[in-house]
RNA sequence: GGGUAGAUGCCCGAGUGGCUAAAGGGAGCAGACUGUAAAUCUGCCGUCAUACGACUACGGUGGUUCGAAUCCACCUCUGCCCA
């Protein structure tokens, strides 16, 4: 027998918190759920907290119900202060809508679009047209700032400073879902778990403006063994734009997730079946290795397709392995007068080290090679005869570029 | 509006006139060990310079001083208390 939706979401341990668990199972295993989940534009790329709603939103919709893509070009305007202890930096109204038009296109490569199927709003549309007297009048009775205190998403601001501004993130939240409960037929919200303030917020606002039931549901924040969220780096967020974050380096991130977390995230973020993942779950030590290769080819080839995926895949076998193929390692061209360039030049060409002390730095510990010779001396220069056909560079034990002229 | 405490390097945080590029911790980077894992150990960790050294930096702007993260004035921002 097949697998209902509800059951399989349990069953990847996606499911976080439910307003009403009978309901909401039946709603969606019907395929009866118009639902929504909002993305606010605060960056140019959707991330990977994104892509597991994404994800959602497809299981939900090859189960049938019809997902309604929400973005926040009106609530990127306030900023959600949930769960964070600094004030987001205000965007400029230019930035916000450059990020808008990104998330779409990217959006699009996920989730199928049309009539009878998903549909995307913004809720520019309707949140920057509200007059502030109008709207206090007709939802700011159904809100208790009593009940707001205390809500766990403004916790930690507690302590540093809540803005006006921020506080009022939850009503505009709220208020989107009254809205598109009211004009679309929306009646389940989705988000992440650091949302279940704010989406309650929506579900108490609809009951008590309209008398209906409206549901949320939240997903299972992907966390490492640590607490910590996944898809950050020292450097910042995993995107899944290509351009700010290689093919390469995303294969790598899930490359080397720690054991402890490869099967959830196996579990939690791939379309592989379950009784396969299952399997999997017997695996030990270093074997491992195999789950964590299947996950960051899983992963890539959802994001960037399986062409990109394999190709990922066979030049971090090929350098890990034997260290031959270097087709689709980062490559930079260099640029130089000269005849020969010293190392430290170019790893900062690269962009493998910030400075040139760091530069210096690495290669007297060690850190460096070229073409699979470690580099002694600091003074090492290479002629440009070599740059022509292109060397390779390994920085640490991990990291591979190309340096091409 | 009144009172009060504060703003230090990527983050947390010590430092109250010279010994301070600034203790300590975390993060990060490299090395050893490994399985492209974790844990552990070692080294590094403002910029430039092979090095000597130079420059930049303790919210902002001025000032006092031979010398200021440290003292003074004003400004900006934030917490807490009172209204």
């Amino acid at each position: 027998m097949k697998m209902n939706i509800f059951e399989e979401l349990q069953k990847r341990q996606l499911i976080a918190q439910i307003t009403n668990e009978e309901e909401v199972k039946n709603l969606i295993n019907a395929g009866k759920a118009k639902f929504y989940i909002g993305f606010d534009p605060t960056a140019d790329s959707l991330h990977v907290g994104h892509f597991m709603a994404l994800c959602l939103m497809k299981r939900l919709q090859m189960a049938g119900n019809t997902p309604i893509v929400l973005i926040g070009g009106g609530t990127g305007h306030i900023g959600d202060p949930s769960g964070r202890s600094d004030m987001r930096s205000m965007m400029t109204k230019e930035m916000i809508d450059h990020n808008c038009e990104c998330f779409k296109k990217q959006m699009e490569r996920f989730i199928e679009f049309g009539e009878d199927k998903a549909i995307m709003l913004n809720n520019a549309d309707w949140l920057l047209k509200l007059n502030y007297v109008e709207l206090l009048r007709e939802v700011g009775a159904c809100f208790s700032v009593n009940n707001m205190l205390r809500a766990e998403c403004y916790k930690q601001r507690m302590e540093k400073g809540l803005s006006f501004l921020e506080f009022n993130y939850m009503i505009m939240q709220a208020y989107d879902f009254y809205y598109l409960n009211t004009h679309h037929d929306c009646n389940l919200q989705f988000g992440g778990d650091d949302q279940w303030s704010n989406m309650l917020a929506g579900s108490d606002l609809i009951r008590k403006k309209t008398g209906r039931d409206a549901h949320s549901m939240t997903i299972t924040l992907l966390l490492n063994s640590q607490g910590k969220k996944m898809g950050k780096t020292a450097s910042g967020a995993v995107w899944l734009d290509k351009n700010k974050t290689s093919v390469y380096d995303f294969y790598q991130y899930w490359r080397n997730v720690e054991d402890a977390d490869v099967l959830k995230c196996i579990r939690m973020l791939t379309f592989l079946p379950l009784d396969e993942i299952e399997k999997m779950e017997n695996l030990k030590g270093a074997e491992l290795n195999q789950a964590k290769e299947i996950l960051a080819y899983e992963l890539t080839s959802l994001v960037h397709g399986e062409d990109e995926a394999k190709k990922a895949q066979a030049s971090a076998k090929a350098l890990f392995v034997q260290g031959g193929d270097d087709s689709n390692m980062p490559t930079t061209k260099i640029e130089t007068n000269e005849n020969e360039i010293s190392v430290i030049d170019i790893l900062i060409q690269c962009n493998l080290t910030q400075s040139k002390g760091e530069a210096r730095r690495l290669i007297q510990q060690g850190g460096v090679s070229v073409d699979e010779e470690k580099i002694n001396s600091i003074d090492y220069k290479v002629p440009i005869e070599k740059l022509k056909e292109g060397i390779k560079i390994k920085k640490g034990k991990k990291i591979f570029h190309k340096a091409i002229i």
